[in-house]
DNA sequence: AGTATTAGCTTAACGATGTTAAAGCGTCAA
DNA sequence: TTGACGCTTTAACATCGTTAAGCTAATACT
């Protein structure tokens, strides 16, 4: 058996491959050391424990998204970058089952982090925000999209799979339309086009930092 | 040995002493048993498995805050209603250790909960909403304030008690402040009073359901 | 009151998890 | 050729969620 000679990125990489496969739950150290081909403690090597993997996962998807969405458009007025800065937040929460959690609350380590907030605060401030205000900004739709992605892939574990209890139909059936008509019909406009929801919330917080 | 008598009230609260005491990583289904003097496969006679559990748990905080606080206050104009709103949900999940983690993105199974929708749903479309708004406006607040509190509790797991790496001085000595200066002096805009900057977020929103 | 039933618990055990300690191998430098 | 060191293996530990089977105390029925 040669040597794998594995790094933490070919590692990180594969633990993303196999996120998308079973979950976040499902993402156990030996299961991924059989992805790789390498028994488990081998991991242990690179990472001193699960979470510091984690953390090298988050990193990479966030400069992942960084690198090829072009974020953070330097060339649009604040309003349409901040649309597009949440909608890209967004995509790359989704992109990996499980995302959201995967990625909320944890730390990102690589200081090439520093440099994509460095490049969005400097485009709020140029455009005549105070650095007070451009952190509440970005803090605000970074929140909102975090929370948002957690509660969108509870219901969609995969893009267009959706979880039985909360079919349409199934909720329907709890949710007594007698006593409780608006939460009712409510569900019409909460568990569909998540899409369309998301951005009538984000263009709402834009909306809300106008003077 | 009495025989304990227990049932899902009695386990869920006794689970979430355990949350504030061990945090979710720590709450186990041997470590309650301890807690309530049984043994652990005594409580799969009262839970399917520790999912269901974690759904009674968040069931009780819920209803336990809608109780104590008197939500939804329903004499106050929509945009005061509305800012109670998110300030009692965060409430709510500061209130044990690691409680936005647990509450987020799990299932609501008690039907009383439609009932506290209701209300709110009311609220709103009585104050001029369309339910198609009044549902986006609570959908909106909901998002940031669990996206926010997630994020708050990673820094603080117990109000008060901050995490090393989020210290302001080890974030200090770690961003080049040369290089990346807005993002330097933002931590301090970050990592300190999260009350008044949740507010701050909380109210821009609000800001932006005004017509 | 005596007996059958069942709700609620215990004991024992299974397979899987994260993690550590120690030993082994391969490669490169001295 | 020898030594060191980077990376991996084997073996093992404690702990996890969960199931199966059996025991016991309370309830229901005759």
């Amino acid at each position: 058996m040669p040597q794998a000679n594995l790094d933490r990125q070919t590692v990180a990489r594969a633990a993303l491959r196999l996120l998308d496969r079973a979950g976040l739950d499902g993402l156990t150290v030996r299961k991924l050391a059989g992805e790789l081909g390498v028994q488990a403690p081998a991991l242990y090597w690179h990472f001193k424990n699960k979470e510091e993997l984690l953390e090298e996962m988050a990193t990479t998807v966030f400069l992942d998204a960084v690198r090829d969405s072009g974020w953070p458009h330097p060339d649009a007025n604040w309003p349409e970058w901040a649309e597009q800065f949440g909608k890209r937040l967004r995509e790359m929460l989704l992109r990996y089952r499980d995302g959201a959690r995967m990625f909320s609350g944890r730390y990102l380590t690589d200081s090439s982090f520093y440099g994509s907030m460095e490049a969005a605060l400097r485009k709020l401030t140029d455009a005549g925000f105070s650095l007070r205000e451009a952190t509440q900004c970005l803090n605000t739709i970074y929140c909102y999209t975090i929370g948002f992605a957690i509660e969108e892939q509870a219901v969609y574990p995969r893009p267009g799979k959706r979880r039985k209890r909360y079919q349409l139909a199934e909720r329907a059936k709890r949710v007594d339309n007698k006593r409780f008509p608006l939460a009712a019909r409510a569900g019409e406009h909460t568990f569909v086009d998540f899409d369309k929801h998301f951005e009538q919330g984000l263009r709402l917080i834009i909306k809300g930092l106008q003077r």
